[in-house]
DNA sequence: TCAAGGTGGTAATACGAATTACCACCTTGA
DNA sequence: TCAAGGTGGTAATTCGTATTACCACCTTGA
């Protein structure tokens, strides 16, 4: 009952059908160029015995050949076990398996990449991203080292998020947070706020120095007065006290997930959420957490930048004309964290 | 600045280490069996230049040859877009996942298989889940034709949910559906019902019929009355009055989804859920929805069965012996909505 | 009768790595 | 001196498909 261990292979076919293998992967192709004919009686017979068989060409023999494979890796920077950055992660993930689906792609998710020093690689002893035609990159911290490498060997990726300059342009699907923090800066303004601080983790990632630069670009624009000041969460929340003597009503927070905290203390240290001190959410939380204030800020077009990293990376290997570095809108949440200073 | 356009080869290393292709492949694999020999000044010339060009092994050429590619196929039933199943189904995707990294597997989304009679078809023609050493087969219709198949030209797979027999035992790792109805069934009888129903679409997928023959058999093992329904949802909800009127007390339903729905016109009728009638959802919802009320039932170890699901593929494909059908426990979900019964 | 052109196919090879079979050279011992 | 055995490597082949180059045969027309 067990069925052959052997797969089916064309020359079993041409066996079967006393032709060449030649002329089953012509049939198969249906190659009527120019010098090549099949007779249509030696065609049909091909397809019937293709037909009882269930032959089905090896993909792998195949992409030996062609140099396409309609398949697409996937690789994700930031280990996704044990850590819990995974639902944040998905909506870009939802996004590129729609395009894929679209285009008729197969995904390959590279999660055999080791991690070193707490970060997966992309070139090691047997890695397989080459198997794909191309590769779409996720994660905040990505390797300059390798995307200079990517580049320079002229594999066709890119990035979800956007990334500087790597020995040569690198085509990214990013969002516009320099836009939704000044967005969001210009609004505090409106609202009075005068005295403004951004609290961010001081990470060299471009996704975090970019809101970084958006912040103080915007203090610049409204010609009011700002900090900023780097820490992880500990540090930062130890750092309250001082704002807020210091006149602080306004806190931008890089990452969403402190906001709670932030506020748990703010309100401990009598300045409650947002009465007396407004707080900002640069985008949406990196880790799972609860939060009981609607925290305003802005939405980070997740599943959106994964389509369109998909869309770029399908024009790059069609050769087509489109612009490989792109940066989307962030949707602004009105929420309930920002609102006038108290006085 | 833009680097060759031809990838590196075995052969390249070869000329320029002044070895034959042979050698670099022997020194890549480390391969001192009896009779092949490299001496230690060749050897490290190879890997010099291999350092130098950053050389890697073409995976699909090593496939070619080699019968194990460390990539797993996953392959899912229902067509991911634009249906709502996605939130059901990502557990199983996360338990997969967890278990590729563990292994040090990349895996195959077979997203291009095309969407035929509203199913996604398996073989079709340009398949490719022969690139991956084995697939995982998820969805709640599967076709009994491909899992013949699968099964008949001894393709190493795993279904994530109990199948029957197709030609030849099926390997899975699936939900102890019978034995979670039948342990709510006993619950609902030890608080005094004594008229049960079964809420169901009447589908054939072995994960509904599970649960309909578990209400049965514990229907017989307690002694109690009980019918079953089969109907889409507005169908079951059309037949709400007449089961009351029946003298049911507590219902048994198939989707979870269908839960809040039903429950509302039980109040609309004047039955409110639970104190009149007690309802029972079997399992987690498989497409999106709000309830407010937290219904008791019970849920299914999804990312356990995606993990498992890996290991039994992971013990067919090294040949070693595995029990390759597995039933997962569920667990409990004591919830709100099952109470003894009126009067 | 033979060149021209059409018809229907096949042999050979490439793709890149792994593996098998074998070879040329050297040393040793009797 | 020469068989035995060790050393260090290579040529050839394999995997399955696609493609190129070519061949054998037939018909036609002058």
């Amino acid at each position: 009952m067990a069925g052959p261990r052997r797969r089916v292979t064309q020359q079993d076919i041409a066996r079967l059908s006393g032709v060449s293998q030649t002329t089953v992967s012509l049939v198969l192709n249906s190659r009527y160029d120019a010098g090549v004919r099949i007779a249509p009686e030696t065609r049909e017979r091909v397809l019937e015995v293709i037909a009882e068989t269930g032959y089905v060409a090896d993909p792998v023999a195949r992409r030996m050949v062609a140099r396409r494979n309609r398949i697409i890796g996937v690789f994700t920077y930031e280990a996704v076990f044990p850590s819990g950055t995974r639902d944040f992660y998905q909506p870009f993930l939802a996004g590129i398996e729609e395009s894929a689906e679209q285009l008729g792609c197969d995904l390959l998710l590279l999660t055999s990449a080791p991690v070193v020093d707490g970060r997966r690689r992309i070139f090691h002893d047997g890695n397989r991203f080459r198997l794909a035609d191309g590769c779409v990159l996720l994660g905040r911290e990505t390797d300059r080292g390798e995307l200079a490498r990517l580049v320079a060997e002229g594999y066709p990726f890119v990035s979800v998020g956007r990334r500087a300059d790597a020995g040569g342009p690198v085509p990214y699907v990013g969002a516009d947070y320099p836009g939704a923090v000044a967005e969001l800066v210009a609004r505090a303004v409106a609202l009075g706020h005068r005295r403004l601080a951004y609290l961010g983790g001081g990470s060299h990632a471009e996704s975090r120095g970019d809101r970084r630069d958006g912040f103080t670009a915007a203090l610049t624009a409204t010609g009011v007065a700002g900090l900023v000041l780097a820490g992880d969460t500990a540090e930062l929340v130890a750092r309250l006290p001082a704002l807020v003597a210091d006149g602080v009503t306004a806190l931008f927070v890089e990452e969403p997930a402190d906001c709670q905290r932030l506020a748990d203390r703010l309100a401990e240290l009598g300045h409650p959420v947002p009465t007396a001190v407004s707080v900002v959410a640069l985008g949406d939380p990196t880790w799972p957490t609860t939060a009981e204030i609607d925290f305003t800020g802005f939405r980070i077009p997740r599943r959106e930048m994964g389509r369109q990293a998909m869309e770029v990376l399908g024009a790059l290997l069609a050769e087509e004309h489109t612009d490989p570095r792109r940066l989307l809108r962030c949707r602004r949440h009105r929420g309930a964290s920002l609102t006038p200073p108290p006085g």
